[in-house]
DNA sequence: TCAACATAGATGCAATTGCATTATACTACG
DNA sequence: CGTAGTATAATGCAATTGCATCTATGTTGA
């Protein structure tokens, strides 16, 4: 991608840089961590969603679809799966019986800490390599301000469509 | 997604950053594109691609492959569904016997016309609307040096899984 | 208290994707 | 030339996703 091949307008630039840049990071990080025989990247954040904030507590399915922006028929069916393999745990939730509590095992957290160093090394190639810290640093400063103010737009009306 | 929910690691930071960003702002897009009705965002890259890189010409295959990041049998099928939806046509390639050329129909430039206003609409509406120019800009410019470098690099040595 | 409505999660079925392989045509080199 | 190797595109089949709907439980308010 060349700054050149972008759009003029600079709103419809930063559109098709961010799009294309997070799909082509995604693809090359995600292939990375199929070659070491990993699951596939989703398993990783839904291992370290419940590792960092389930020191005992655990996580709720709907949880996990707001952090990781997962539709909810998808959580439910990625937890199937996740679970058959053994590295995650549906639990009773003692406050709602129409819910459960999702614990990460000791498989899980095996299989993330084994995990960590390859798609750490593969985010360093990709980008760390190309950008100094304070390059990061700015990039994310502005990305936050895009998303953020999405959130909370999206969070006032209604709130049906949330993907 | 607030600054402080990052990793401290800045190149993990960014990482955290693009990807989230990239994904929301696909969704919330492509969610408005729904709401009018409209055919996958992916059909419009297809249409735009063919429209502005073909004044006679038509694309081949690979040539969309390459440009929009979609796996070869996904790109075949894809033109399956649009040639069948009438929005893209197959024809023989004159220096290629395996290869085709694709072409937008008039249907196709239509549709396309009538989606642009739309997804504009959003785009501002999602980007813009928390962005400067100046800020579009910087953002662009960051992030066409990861993904301008990433892609070099792939190129180089063998290049069989591409996305 | 109970009816009306909202929320948590699961599931049937169709559409799409991923993976592996195939068919066919081009290219290069002995 | 002829053959080994490579590039273009398609396809069978399994896995995943999207959409619509369903069940069961929780919540609210007359």
């Amino acid at each position: 991608m060349r700054v050149e091949d972008l759009p003029t307008d600079p709103i419809v630039a930063a559109w098709v840089a961010i799009v294309r840049a997070g799909n082509g990071l995604i693809a090359a990080v995600a292939a990375d961590g199929k070659a070491a025989g990993f699951p596939p990247l989703e398993w990783y954040d839904v291992l370290w969603e419940l590792e960092r904030r389930s020191p005992k507590r655990g996580l709720r399915p709907y949880e996990l679809e707001h952090g990781l922006l997962i539709a909810q028929y998808n959580v439910s069916r990625l937890v199937d799966r996740m679970c058959r393999a053994g590295y995650i745990e549906r639990r009773p939730c003692e406050s709602d019986a129409r819910g459960q509590v999702l614990v990460i095992t000791d498989k899980g957290r095996a299989l993330r800490k084994k995990m960590w160093p390859v798609y750490f090394a593969s985010i360093q190639r990709h980008i760390g390599s190309h950008l100094s810290a304070d390059d990061a640093r700015a990039l994310c400063a502005l990305l936050v301000r895009v998303v953020a103010c999405r959130d909370q737009e999206e969070r006032r009306p209604d709130e049906q469509k949330r993907r």
